[in-house]
DNA sequence: GCCCAGGAGAAGG
DNA sequence: CCTTCTCATGGG
């Protein structure tokens, strides 16, 4: 059990359920069980402590590993008093989403996830991330009656062909799926890995050329696994906020970029998540 | 039956 | 460079 003290700007349902991650389900009681680099976890917060029981075969504790998941050495209060200055839509927007925080998440398998998000919705991506480990990745342990299951790595999808990958119903997005593992199962993992120390100009050059990686899941990518927090990732729902509500041309997105880029700068990416996180919860 | 979902790739200007 | 069409799948 992992204790994380005096946690601010930090709220399951914003941190779990804005879109960035697949594998953590909201359980009864408001916390979150999920599966991250291998391990079964379990998220509690009463207010600004951060519970944390790790599951599964071996265990450890690692904290620095954790802490970095949940982004907890970034302080947040600083990022939104900055990027509400001046701007209404976003002190509307924090009042919706004010507890959310970028996680660090794999690299691998988050490139695999937001491969599958394309024009997919939330819902079934999740079925499709799912699907993916109880059939390929290795079984880590038993939790509260449910088995749970690792992401597969790069060697084990590799070796695969459409019709093993056909029971996932991931469409026609398996052959990308396919694609992409041989071409990091061929690397090792190396340039993904390493990337993430590189600018965010080489990552999204590296990214786009996998197969099925295109501007946007490159940004998604990293944003959620490489750090890179000016990332803007302009999904139909970030679409409609600049459209809707920032006053941008419809289908203008090399100025919805421009506008990014000089309002929201470095911290871009999380400007993006609180603006989607809104949308998604007025849009219903 | 239609439209939509955290879009990308291919084809044709 | 840009625009348009197509690509599985499931839910509303």
């Amino acid at each position: 059990m992992l204790i994380f003290s005096e946690v601010q700007d930090f709220h399951p349902e914003h941190v779990f359920d804005c879109g960035q991650c697949f594998r953590w389900n909201r359980q009864e009681d408001g916390s979150y069980i999920g599966v991250a680099y291998g391990k079964i976890a379990h998220a509690d917060y009463d207010p600004q402590s951060l519970l944390l029981r790790l599951e599964g075969t071996s265990v450890p504790t690692d904290e620095d590993l954790w802490k970095n998941y949940f982004d907890l050495n970034r302080d947040y209060g600083e990022i939104k008093s900055h990027l509400t200055k001046d701007d209404e839509i976003m002190a509307e927007a924090l009042r919706w989403s004010h507890g959310m925080r970028i996680l660090n998440q794999d690299p691998w398998e988050t490139l695999i996830s937001f491969i599958l998000s394309q024009n997919n919705n939330i819902t079934r991506i999740k079925k499709c991330v799912e699907s993916l480990c109880s059939s390929f990745g290795p079984t880590i342990g038993e939790y509260r009656g449910e088995t749970y299951y690792g992401f597969p790595e790069p060697e084990s999808l590799a070796v695969l062909t459409e019709e093993d990958l056909a029971h996932c119903k991931l469409g026609y997005r398996a052959k990308y799926i396919l694609g992409t593992a041989a071409a990091v199962a061929d690397d090792g993992k190396r340039t993904l890995n390493s990337i993430a120390q590189s600018s965010a100009e080489e990552a999204h050059e590296y990214l786009q050329s996998l197969c099925g990686v295109g501007p946007k899941v490159a940004n998604c990518i990293s944003l959620f696994s490489m750090g890179k927090t000016a990332s803007f990732p302009l999904d139909v729902w970030i679409k409609r906020v600049m459209n809707q509500l920032y006053g941008i041309a419809e289908g203008d997105t090399k100025a919805m970029n421009a506008y990014a880029q000089k309002h929201f700068g470095e911290y871009g990416g999380i400007a993006q998540q609180y603006l989607f996180h809104y949308i998604r919860q007025i849009d219903r």
